[in-house]
DNA sequence: ACAACTTGTGCAAACGTTTGCAGTCCTTTT
DNA sequence: AAAAGGACTGCAAACGTTTGCACAAGTTGT
């Protein structure tokens, strides 16, 4: 149907010129314009414009292998946590002409060796994984086969990898200590999988904070969600609550996991700040608009993104440089699903004297 | 410092066999695999897992020009309706052997034709487009290269060509129908931009569900924002606020419109929906979770995404085909945000007999 | 037994770049 | 004024595939 117009090759531009291909490519390329002379490379330059030129990227990665993409693996584009820090990659890597090319893994990991090969077998110049977990083959074939990548959001046990995340350990101590400070002195805990790195410093850092505020674990009031889901955060909300030990507030490991308890304690018939405080962790979009607005860690995802980005520019133009784990100071924003304990929670019953 | 394993190509494999590289291609392509000898075939397949063959992609593609690769352009990746689309658009594109690259457009012409370039170049074998304006040159460019692509979400004024969108009209009467039902009389607008199919749309659709309900249009009560974001629906609803007409509803353009006419009306003090009921459209992810849970028209998102992938696939395998224009019916979901019409805001002020 | 196919494989060109090498011409130095 | 060096440009090979064509061997039909 189209007539598809023929591609202009460097071949047409020397022809039009009357010069030879290789003179054509000097001058197209920055690095090696200098070496032609001004009269000709204007001519050149003039001509490829007049055409309407469009290098062939195939033949310049053929050449040079190098692609100019990079991979970007991520657990689920639904988490809207995600949508800002792809937004991030993308913003500054399309500055210096690169393009990403997104996976999404839906945490499995065979998805996520697929992806991984399928990077590879594309030739990305790099790769930005938000899927790690704390030990992860995936992240050990790419040292080994010497890709530049870095970590956002998850990092694994193996130092000295390129990474961007929150100091999770730290958000999970500001937290209790929010709570602390508010009086609560039975804080249950949400866990998120403990096989991700998000979901055990967060874990640890509660614990951290505990200590510092003088408090005791109850391990009765700690459950583990097998995903950073609503439904497993409602379903762990649901363990805790059927240990029928007194609390005052719940310490998701992530906002998703928040709203789970929110829809727990209103099964239960629970007012959230009144009866007990929710806290979440990320900041994802819209918290603010929740009911109640959601108490919880910013993270600066879209700044990861960029961050993660320029790491992974500079690895990729200099290999040789050591890691640069950058680790970015949270900051807790308190909104409306904390208050200082109330007395039902604390004693277990309604107290009626 | 790593020591890249070289990479394995068609020669290695037939110097192992003792085979001409032909082939070897022949074999390890599909489509032509039938033309060599099973005993032959069999002994490359060994050879090539052997030696953990990995075809070059850019050879691949320089020779056949195809890239399998297919551009998706997004107006906004912070908008969390997006991911799913996104996420639709993966799930069956991976599938079929694609990769994904993603642009995000933040809704600036340049940026758009940036990408689309940029997609031209790298070759893609197809385009999906979020961003398509009812006017749209680089819609209309893209029609005359030839390059098969497909609208979601958004359409242009042009026939014939593929889409996958809500039927915003319906949508948009279902809305008015549902306030109506439940007795509202003054329903205000808060328009999306007309530039905009869904902005456009939506809005015609409430025109047609006034009239289908026997009600006057105000033109008092109707505003239109520059953007579907938060801050321009409460820019909307405040101008709409400063008419000091009365009206029992706020019908938003789209969800985070719908939360700007929230914090407006939080500002001036009126409950929702005690006060005044508000609709938003999508239904993007958490919406239920909103203080108070929005009713909305529901998209199927994901599914947007796949069909759209499914059309597109279909359109790079058979270009000749007639356009495919899919219109996915609508779905009002009925949440805590609307309510029967209050005695307030029907006279304007707080009836006090 | 010879023509006429069919089947399987090799050959070589082509896709559009980039880049080391070598040659030409012009400037500078001694 | 001759030698030495620098600046510029052309040549050709290479990157790893795919594919039309030709050839060889085997099969079928008369």
């Amino acid at each position: 149907m189209q007539t598809h117009k023929p591609r202009i090759t460097l071949k047409d531009i020397a022809q039009n010129v009357g010069v030879h291909p290789s003179t054509v490519s000097r001058v197209l390329n920055p690095d090696t314009r200098k070496m032609v002379t001004k009269r000709i490379a204007d001519r050149v330059i003039n001509a490829s414009e007049q055409l309407g030129y469009r290098p062939n990227t195939f033949a310049q990665s053929l050449r040079t292998n190098r692609s100019y993409t990079v991979g970007v693996m991520v657990p689920d584009l639904t988490n809207p946590a995600f949508g800002p820090i792809i937004k991030g990659i993308d913003n500054v890597l399309e500055q210096s002409g690169y393009s990403v090319i997104v996976a999404n893994t839906d945490n499995v990991l065979e998805k996520e060796k697929r992806s991984v090969d399928k990077f590879h077998e594309r030739q990305v110049d790099g790769l930005i994984i938000a899927t790690a977990r704390r030990l992860d083959d995936v992240v050990i074939t790419c040292l080994e086969e010497g890709t530049p990548f870095v970590l956002v959001v998850r990092s694994t046990i193996e130092k000295g990898v390129n990474s961007v995340v929150s100091d999770e350990i730290v958000g999970g101590q500001m937290i209790v200590s929010h709570l602390a400070q508010l009086g609560h002195k039975k804080i249950a805990y949400v866990a998120g999988p403990q096989f991700l790195s998000t979901g055990f410093e967060r874990y640890q850092g509660y614990l951290q904070g505990l200590k510092n505020a003088g408090l005791e674990l109850d391990e009765d009031l700690v459950a583990i969600g097998d995903a950073f889901t609503e439904a497993e955060g409602r379903q762990a909300a649901s363990t805790i609550n059927a240990n029928k030990k007194p609390f005052t507030a719940i310490v998701a490991a992530n906002d998703l996991m928040a709203l789970g308890c929110y829809d727990e304690l209103i099964t239960k018939g629970l007012k959230c700040p009144d009866d007990v405080s929710v806290v979440g962790y990320d900041d994802m979009p819209f918290t603010r608009h929740f009911n109640p607005p959601l108490t919880t860690v910013h993270t600066p995802l879209l700044d990861v993104g960029m961050q993660a980005a320029r790491i992974l520019l500079e690895r990729i133009w200099k290999p040789e440089q050591p890691a640069h784990a950058l680790k970015l100071q949270p900051h807790l924003i308190v909104r409306a699903s904390t208050g200082i304990p109330s007395s039902f929670s604390e004693t277990g019953t309604k107290v009626t004297n």
